[in-house]
DNA sequence: TTGAAAGCGCTACCAC
DNA sequence: GTGGTAGCGCTTTCAA
């Protein structure tokens, strides 16, 4: 068990200064004129010894960790760890570090949640937010740390944010649902008042006002995959006249193609079926489902980036950035009839 | 923007010394016989204004974290991402947090990886280990860091590691599809000397030889999936004879699957499939796949209680454990002809 | 019962 | 060009 080694034994062993030591790992050797040589031999050793900084030490000293703190809603989401993936390679490439968490969409938990990369002091913070954090949002803010909102943002404080435009790639999701002869399209969703969800209820709304169409929409409480299966298996039972569903996330979707197998319904003739955000599976499914994809490298990407400009300027904007960016529809077999 | 407050600050506030105040808050007030009302006047005053303890300083002090890295493959795989959550949850019970990160099973990454983690004084390692990372491993536990690996061990060092009986799985599904009436079962895997996937090939082998069938072992060399369904699909061109895959992990079978319905391929009746790890696709797939299945809250619970009772005693056991949990076979359509 | 002070490892100001 | 040193916020020993 190998003691760690630190800059004042690498100091002490070449006799010469902490002060020199810790320059020239900085890379300030030339700002400082510390001669050729003498910069030589100490990165040589530090090599040697494979000496590494203590980012705790320098991190308290400096109070900035490097270090951003990510909260999504549920890692093992797909679409939430596809987000992060590319948040923590483009992080990476400017020397930043992500720690991630799932907040389970849990106001508590992400309460605790923050706390915790607050005292671990992260430089700053990218959130998938619950409702009802708004006030931990705003002290955050209030506190110097940038928080950038993705997937949905908080009506009630301004902040920098990305989105899609999920009111418009609903409309359009219906849409195309009327367009391919259905006429009974019901709107499953979570029973949230999260602006993205209703803005996908109102893109659907919006949709079949327009063409004259009578709305439904079902709410599902969603507790557990299995529950959820339960109460779309219910909703189909008594609404015969349904024709098609358009599922407003992935999840809600994959219960409800449970229930409709296990009822025999017949996608895409019984039945058809759009779903938001893309999956593997729905892909591989037979028939295909056909879904609003969500660019989950471009939402990363400006959201990093939007991030990193804030953390690079001490004297931030006081105007907060909305990204809005356009979704795909994918249309695939299950909401085409043959 | 307001300053953080520090423990400074509340002594000097309150009138009493730092001393009384950390006492107080590291719940050492009984012991150090501090009056009660001195305790509750402290302890409101740092709810009042919201005190937090720099958890940063603390640790530069103790040379504690609370922090353990856990570094899997792939987060946004389901298998590891399934673990990563039920590894949090029991962390976090216990005071500890976690910060996971994927290393996409590279080498030069995850030497990297654990850089930056022994940089920030993770207190211990819980690690899905890459081919070559034996050295970085010794260094780890020579260091005194308490490392335990999942999902596969490294022959070379001696570890504790929690792995699930890959033979014995490998060896019980391959029975399963010769009892089904299956034949010339090919064993499809990845071109990788990891011993878990020795392990699946061996376990498939013994199970052909001993009911005196012929082996066929297709290695894919897999960068990504659109290329490793390529490989699957040529494989199944030229050996038109095959009736069966058993396949070494869930995405070779994703890929697998895609390469047989482009082909019409009609599973269980044209060719029967089973493959490694569960997924939800495979449930829901038609016909659903039989799967054998990893208890990943068993390898989780396992794995995060053994790095915990490493982590309470000061002199650790010289003898490493090595927990081997059991799979199940999950029995679907596609290995069960009609 | 409480307080003073050393020091964890590092950065950066100021001196020489 | 290089070195001394204060101090980031905390824990803990020793003294009072």
């Amino acid at each position: 068990m190998k003691k760690k080694i630190s800059i004042n034994d690498i100091a002490k062993e070449l006799g010469v200064s902490i002060t020199t030591v810790s320059f020239i790992l900085n890379g300030r050797a030339q700002e400082k004129r510390i001669s050729e040589k003498l910069v030589k031999r100490v990165l040589d050793f530090v090599q040697e010894v494979n000496y590494k900084p203590s980012s705790l030490a320098r991190s308290l000293r400096t109070g900035k960790t490097n270090i951003i703190g990510l909260m999504v809603e549920d890692i093992s989401d797909p679409f939430f760890s596809a987000i992060a993936r590319a948040i923590e390679a483009i992080a990476y490439q400017s020397g930043y570090k992500i720690i991630y968490c799932s907040t389970e969409n849990a106001t508590e938990k992400t309460r605790e949640l923050i706390g915790m990369y607050s005292e671990r002091h992260v430089d700053g913070y990218i959130i998938v937010p619950p409702e009802g954090i708004e006030q931990d949002i705003k002290l955050l803010l209030e506190s110097g740390k940038p928080v950038v909102l993705i997937d949905r943002y908080l009506p009630a404080i301004e902040t920098d944010h990305v989105v899609v435009d999920n009111e418009k790639s609903a409309y359009d999701a219906t849409c195309h649902l009327i367009d391919n002869g259905y006429k009974d399209i019901a709107f499953v969703t979570i029973d949230s008042l999260q602006p993205q969800m209703q803005d996908r209820l109102s893109g659907y709304e919006k949709a079949m006002a327009a063409n004259g169409l009578p709305q439904l929409v079902k709410e599902i409480a969603y507790k557990t995959s299995e529950q959820a299966m339960q109460q779309i298996s219910v909703f189909l039972d008594r609404k015969r006249g349904v024709d098609a569903i358009f599922f407003a996330t992935n999840y809600l979707c994959v219960s409800g193609l449970k229930a409709m197998s296990a009822k025999n319904l017949h996608i895409p003739q019984n039945i058809g079926v759009v779903s938001f955000d893309d999956y593997e599976l729905f892909e591989l499914y037979s028939p295909s489902i056909s879904t609003v994809s969500q660019p989950t490298d471009k939402i990363a990407e400006h959201a990093i980036n939007l991030l990193l400009s804030r953390l690079k300027k001490t004297v931030s904007d006081k105007v907060s950035k909305k990204i809005v960016v356009p979704t795909s529809l994918i249309i695939r077999n299950s909401s085409v009839k043959k």
